[in-house]
DNA sequence: GCAAATTGGTTGCAGGCGCAACCACTCTCC
DNA sequence: GGAGAGTGGTTGCGCCTGCAACCAATTTGC
């Protein structure tokens, strides 16, 4: 498990470097990934929920009775994934669609009691694990962090829809 | 667009409650979902790269000639991805394979000419994405930023391992 | 009042990804 | 030195997901 003696050769030739491991995007990713995929855990062993389902059942958990498109807008999914997060649901008895009379091309979505009841109880356990999470911070970090994800979430759409348009940064106006 | 009349009942019957907008894992997953799409066009839009594709090269620039495994423990990439990626980087002339004679199971994986071109392109755009990213937020935030994430990375590879081993939060040892 | 544009939602398709099985090679240990 | 365990890497398979095309219903504009 050493591997000493093997290359690695501390790359010569070029002279711009980026540390990956220091890169912002990229320690987000990962950080993210790790933190889906272990929270994922907590619901899907014990209830076979996938994680769109989970943003879909929380969703509907606070807002109560909405529609598809609210629910795609409140967790930004894209509307093909609440389409089939929905359908799941409805299919697994948690959740149930109602027509709106008043315009017949949407429906309305609810928690039935059994999601209700999923909701209630998958709720501490991911609140829990959110503490576990944040446990490692002192209270001023947590500030902090929340701040800095607020800044950075703004920005990074802004950043987005920069980059859509094509006022991509460094791509023209540097030196 | 408005939408007013429309239904979007105050969630009333449940207790619990869970505001997924402030939910640290959901806010995780959306920022670092924003960026590396906003990235990704960087290389993917000017050199058909994908985002596996990126962080091989990426990492062989920083540590030169290496092995798939070394890429994947380096990038934290599963060792079905690096092997794609890699392929479909040799396809693309952007790096090359060569045989260890001492490890015959192993392959050493450099970048080539056009790779390391592409390399020396792609990294300054990624810098100054990084740059624009982080540019809303002030030198004490950067420097809070670092530490926390750092924190909530360690802690969260640690809680994985935990979950993974049955030693869920709120699974047993609660009230 | 009706054709055209728009909108909520679903679905076929193709690409990306992880898992598990597998192959080739190496290491261990008798 | 040879059997069995372990390791680097590839691949078949199935799932997930986004895109684009589509359907039905509604709104717009003439």
């Amino acid at each position: 498990m050493t591997g000493q003696g093997k290359p690695e050769t501390p790359a010569s030739a070029s002279d711009v470097q980026l540390n990956l491991q220091e890169f912002l995007p990229y320690r987000l990713a990962v950080l993210a990934e790790t933190v889906s995929q272990s929270l994922s855990q907590l619901y899907n062993a014990r209830y076979g929920i996938a994680i769109p389902e989970w943003r879909v059942i929380s969703i509907l958990g606070q807002y109560g009775t909405t529609t598809a498109k609210q629910i795609g807008t409140h967790s930004r999914m894209h509307k093909t994934m609440v389409s089939r997060a929905v359908a799941a649901l409805e299919r697994k008895g948690l959740v149930e669609r109602s027509a709106n009379s008043d315009d017949m091309r949407e429906a309305f979505v609810t928690l039935s009691a059994r999601g209700r009841a999923v909701y209630g109880e998958i709720t501490p356990a991911a609140a829990d694990f959110a503490d576990a999470l944040v446990g490692v911070l002192s209270s001023e970090e947590r500030g902090h962090l929340d701040t800095i994800l607020t800044k950075l979430n703004d920005h990074a759409s802004q950043l987005a829809d920069d980059i859509a348009n094509g006022r991509l940064p460094g791509s023209g106006d540097r030196n």
